[in-house]
DNA sequence: GTCTATAACAAGATAGAC
DNA sequence: GTCTATCTTGTTATAGAC
């Protein structure tokens, strides 16, 4: 099928070099067509943007519905950790989908309908929702601090959020020593107890 | 100077549309004169964007080094707690800025010369490095969990980097709140001392 | 479904008058 | 320094043959 093949290239191109900076010709040659073949698959150039927009969207869903689920049986800050860890490997482990990600969400193009906007913000709600039920539940468990589980969602999404993009703009490093590290701090703080 | 204005009005158009999204006609129709008349004060867009670029960078050089220089005195973990809020809040002061800034880090311009890039990295590198010998510090005081002092500080950045990033992609919440509740995590940890 | 050809337009950049 | 006019190139998109 050529539309799926589309929408691989255009997804490269789209997170390489952006919306605004591709053009329809880039993704032809790179499959092998001329330009107006495209239109025989996608109605418009941003009837293929929203054709990987959502592709992308429900893999996001998914990767965490399934991190979720993966550490459902483990206790609160445990399950966190393997949330943490899972949904960095994730995208550590596609560069191209990271970066796709990070430009839909942060940067997504001006004409980009504000559904697709919405969409991901809801999502990442949902998302944010079920990691806050479960700071409540450690601490209703005492293994984690009291605290506004609200916020203690966001502030983890935050250290998630920037390891990605550090992991994007430095390629070289060895990200999972640094994935454990970052998580460490979150969990048991720099600071000394006496201090 | 209009090459001024022209700057400050580039950085508004480059923040909020991107390299790729904004055209010369947009920035001259802002400040009231022709396309063609930019070319008296930039030889090319390139030439215009770089000029933006530079102030940027400078920019950024200056928060850091302020910051540093400001908590001085403190010792090692209230000058971190320092250095954190006082980069979060220089930036949250400015979404165009915080914008520009993202934007020139994660994805720069495709014909963005490899210099611009290299600088940026060299700037984060002495960040970086200022802030890992700030930890030695405070493990030698003993104030701070002994740890790989630069494995630490890239822990700390991506913290900033992420809650920054949110910040920009929400623009609602209360932030200085959030900022210092996940400082706080990044301080204690969010676990139990009887895990 | 893919192609050639072409329309319609926007963008960066230059020439030359004022 | 700013303008009008123009050039050139690249882009999205369509028409119509195969």
């Amino acid at each position: 099928m050529t539309a799926q093949r589309l929408q691989e290239i255009a997804l490269r191109f789209f997170a390489d070099k952006g919306y605004d900076g591709t053009s329809l010709a880039d993704i032809a040659g790179a499959i092998g067509i001329k330009k107006p073949s495209i239109y025989a698959h996608y109605s418009s150039k941003l009837d293929l943007f929203l054709a990987v927009a959502d592709t992308a969207l429900h893999d996001y869903r998914q990767s965490w519905r399934r991190a979720l689920d993966k550490g459902e049986a483990l206790p609160a800050d445990r399950r966190l950790q393997s949330l943490f860890e899972e949904m960095g490997e994730h995208f550590l482990a596609d560069r191209t989908k990271l970066a796709f990600w990070i430009r839909l969400w942060v940067f997504p193009p001006a004409d980009c309908p504000a559904g697709v906007r919405d969409a991901f913000q809801t999502l990442t709600g949902e998302y944010l929702a079920e990691v806050a039920a479960v700071f409540r539940a450690g601490m209703e468990q005492g293994r984690l601090r009291p605290g506004p589980a609200d916020d203690l969602a966001h502030a983890l999404f935050s250290l998630l959020v920037g390891f990605l993009i550090r992991a994007h703009a430095y390629q070289d490093t060895d990200h999972l020593r640094l994935l454990r590290q970052t998580w460490d701090c979150f969990m048991f703080g720099i600071k000394t107890e006496d201090g």
